[in-house]
DNA sequence: TTTAATCCTACACGCTCTATAGGATTAACG
DNA sequence: CGTTAATCCTATAGAGCGTGTAGGATTAAA
């Protein structure tokens, strides 16, 4: 289950896609489109500038935007910055791997069938991107 | 991300496919090929086994047994008893939807994508089973 | 100078995950 | 019938994480 975090990151983003090319959009008029919790959705904003998502300006008229165009922004993207790895254990992650102790993985049946998912998730949340989501 | 139980469980029961038909196994028997909590797996089986998953034995030469042949038993089935959910989100679970209060789900774009992710999920998931496992 | 915005860091609260504890019950075996 | 070996059951503990809150510091436009 993803948590809230990429859940109000998702409706944030839509709003920001359909506003790209016409400047920065602060966060008060983003909570008008979706009631959520201002201080709550300025961190996770936050992350996502800090992971080179989102741009900002500061001061009066400032706001968020979008760094790129919705298309080249895939749903995956977001949910590792916010949520982590995609795949189902840690030893089957392309982005956050680790190795697991009491399983060789050459063996593990259980690690195949684990890749075989995530490249499933994969399929999806790769070539899915903020434009599908307008 | 499977929280422990699930993957705990999916060792556990390997050695229970492969010891299918010879009668209970004792939980002690278990842990000595994976080395675990030996409690903490006491209520992992006890799980499966009031889901119908496995059949238990008390006393003396008891244990735990499946109930069906591990081809049909599938990786779903114990996901969603030790883990919830295998959607990403409750409004587009078959087995624990709930409604989502803040999108109509007819015009909401993730709804749509994170169905997309539940179904290539549950290919893999479905059809995969205990059998797979080994 | 006022106003409106982001930036930053710390922390608080509750829930869930990960077990642990301690016994009650059951059954085989000599 | 007593010992031993197993499951069964319920409660609880500790840590970490998810979900925010708080309070200001900084920046920039008008």
């Amino acid at each position: 289950m993803l948590s809230k975090k990429p859940q109000y990151a998702f409706r944030a983003l839509t709003t920001l896609a359909r506003h790209q090319g016409k400047g920065p959009l602060p966060i008060s008029k983003i909570v008008k489109e979706h009631p959520m919790s201002v201080k709550f959705l300025e961190t996770i904003l936050l992350e996502l500038r800090k992971n080179d998502i989102l741009g900002s300006r500061k001061g009066k008229g400032g706001g968020y935007f979008l760094l790129r165009p919705p298309e080249e922004v895939s749903l995956a993207q977001i949910i590792r910055i916010l949520d982590g790895p995609i795949a189902p254990l840690k030893c089957v992650s392309l982005n956050f791997y680790e190795r697991c102790d009491d399983c060789n993985e050459i063996s593990c049946g259980l690690n195949k069938l684990m890749a075989e998912v995530r490249d499933a998730k994969l399929k999806v949340l790769d070539h899915r991107n903020l434009r599908d989501l307008i």
